[in-house]
DNA sequence: ATTAGTTATATGCTTTAAGCAGATATGTCT
DNA sequence: AGACATATCTGCTTAAAGCATATAACTAAT
């Protein structure tokens, strides 16, 4: 019980530390790289919407709200349109103004099933790699 | 049943389509993004080891033995040697010729902790995100 | 009516990891 | 001598991310 309290106290050094690496950026570990069109796309699967829509919807899927590239969101759908996986529209919901609707092609939801066996490998990758680091403290 | 194996079919054609796909190398899917620096750490911090081993140890952690960019590797070693994650030493084992071994330094371990962090954080988000998928299949 | 704030879309520029190719050198095996 | 495996390293290109900023319309407060 003493080692887990030890543990605790170490683990909070180092979240502090880690803290301190992410602000001055010289180690940007935030990065959930190569994970903005899956989640798009997995969003779009579902419901068809607009880019500002989807920077909120992308919250429950392990994007800090404040860290998103609002750019980045509004570049990838456009390629994935020129690239024939979303389809765009101009619509209105009531009073608002026009809002470019994205929805998802059939190839978009294939391009999703790849994703979707990419995550799954990656997602098992993860465990082993923790499983390992775990083995290595006894 | 049935639509058990005609998902099975869906599921093989939609295999041959990803193959195609990263063969031409216009989705190239396959990179496991962000993940060669903290396998450098994790293995380094079990054992010191040089490139070429680290190369056939990646094997172990994901990395598709014909696919990892030998370069990248070396890349990565040297880079973070510069920024005093790890050291290299040269070393001999029995009648082979000299080899760049390298080993974690303190702030190596302490980056490597960060990256578990990250890892178990992405962990979560791919099984929010593949529940979101399966939950949407009914 | 003007100002400030929110919603909404988009572009420009830079950095970094990855991808791909190849150079170089040494040791082993036939 | 030639072929092959081991071992390290560099050059060039691309793609995603990161960051900043431009623009416009609608909304609410002063």
């Amino acid at each position: 019980m003493e080692a887990r309290a030890k543990d605790n106290l170490v683990g909070n050094i180092v979240d502090r530390e880690l803290e301190r690496k992410e602000k001055t950026c010289d180690y940007s570990l935030h990065r959930l790289s190569r994970f903005l069109q899956p989640s798009l796309l997995l969003i779009l699967s579902k419901t068809h919407s607009y880019g500002y829509q989807l920077i909120e919807k992308l919250n429950g899927l392990g994007f800090h709200k404040e860290a998103i590239d609002v750019g980045a969101v509004y570049r990838t759908l456009r390629k994935m349109e020129k690239e024939g996986f979303v389809e765009s529209f101009w619509g209105q919901d009531k009073t608002k103004r026009k809002k470019r609707y994205y929805k998802i092609t059939p190839a978009g939801k294939i391009l999703l099933r790849m994703w979707i066996k990419r995550i799954k490998e990656r997602k098992k990758a993860f465990e082993k790699f923790l499983r390992i680091y775990e083995g290595e403290k006894q």
